[in-house]
DNA sequence: TTAAGATTCAAACGTTCGTTTGAATCCGAA
DNA sequence: TTCGGATTCAAACGAACGTTTGAATCTTAA
């Protein structure tokens, strides 16, 4: 019919997809009508009932859809580098970057809601609702604990709690510049424009990351540096 | 009156913004209906509409009482850093220090809900409203700016570009190590107790922090690291 | 004690929410 | 062409939302 013709090629599933991801991110899970999630997807106000079942499946399938993808990215590029490394343990800066770059790459593909996608995951680590935030914990567990177990070969001499945290702080970097867009304005003067260059974005984050995991060993009583 | 007696003995405006603190922490802004944070608070229904105007209003509130005397104590910390410093330019970690301490002070503090309330701040930077995201920018706006020129003077060899980079790095892992609190199970094996050791946490959020400020700067070309 | 302003209260307002329903329509296989 | 499952559709459901109202009550000062 020309009335189907004029809709988008995708099926109505991936519509839904795609118009829930933008709109999530531009105004939450629960700031999102069913009826302007439907709209922007050009599909029937009942359609996410019938093709997800509610709201929340399909909160679950966005993430999904994207999150696992990803992860088993990262955990294929961490093999790569293991096996190349022959044995040795791969270096702290190359652990770091394979799991940056797949966040970085999917911020590329502009075309795609990939930068969307990551904006709205950047946010949704720290979701008010306990079970978006465990489900969110859920698909990354993975992917986690391989990163962990590499990042404890590659730096033997540190002490495991004192790794976590670092990790920790790594993690929250990454998803904080990811999630924040124009409160980079918050330390003024910050061209937004440049946050998607995405080469020089990961030079900077990495850099960073890089230094603050490797960063002197503090004494648990009193705090000097070290160094 | 008896009943009036059982209340808490705080004013009803503070009760309501000590439950909105906790509610807006567990539920978020849209989570939180008027019914459920008036019931909490002890206050009628139609106690917020009375006392500041909309729910709006009170979320604005609830950020002011908070948020404007935090930042007033960092400006003056970092007054007290450059009077001590006699001339010369406080160290990166003393601004670090000054910037940080003020918000792990406030964790310390369990009986007020200064806790809640730091961890709800970790999160609203990324608050998928924008006039509340600008509400926080502006609030921060002054205290931004002097830290800024802080850094700016204590690292005059730095190129700006990067400055507000590395601040922005720093400010994410502080609000996402804030606002995270069971996600730290992402990595697995943290015990959440000693996320409120304020001591500890600042001592390894320090460390990590001053080492990404200070990392190695990076060509703009292609990236190895300097060091 | 009394008058006046501040505060609280129960009740209701209109709107929007996620979901459900049952008929209409589409579409590929028989 | 015809049938049957998949999909879409308009309409409605009850519940929950933020807000408003006007009377009741408390508080304070004359």
């Amino acid at each position: 019919m020309s009335l189907r013709a004029v809709k988008p090629p995708h099926e109505t599933r991936t519509r839904i997809l795609d118009a829930a991801e933008e709109l999530f991110m531009q105004h939450g899970f629960e700031g999102t009508s069913m009826r302007l999630l439907t709209a922007k997807a050009g599909a029937n106000l009942a359609a996410v009932n019938y093709h997800f079942g509610s709201k929340d499946a399909l909160v679950e399938a966005v993430f999904r859809r994207r999150l696992d993808p990803m992860n088993t990215a990262r955990i294929a590029e961490l093999d790569r580098l293991e096996k190349d490394a022959a044995g040795r343990a791969p270096s702290p800066q190359q652990i770091i970057g394979a799991f940056v770059g797949a966040s970085l790459r999917m911020i590329e593909d502009s075309k795609n809601g990939g930068r969307n996608f990551i904006r709205l995951l950047g946010r949704t680590y720290t979701d008010p609702q306990k079970h978006i935030r465990s489900l969110i914990g859920q698909l990354y567990a993975p992917a986690m604990e391989r990163f962990k177990a590499a990042f404890e070969r590659s730096l033997p001499q540190m002490p495991r709690d004192e790794l976590i945290w670092r990790m920790h702080f790594m993690f929250g970097t990454l998803a904080y510049t990811l999630a924040a867009t124009d409160t980079v304005q918050l330390i003024a003067g910050c061209k937004p424009e440049d946050r998607y260059d995405a080469r020089l974005l990961e030079a900077r984050l990495s850099a960073f990351l890089q230094a603050g995991l490797l960063a002197p060993l503090h004494d648990a009583g009193d705090v000097k540096k070290a160094a």
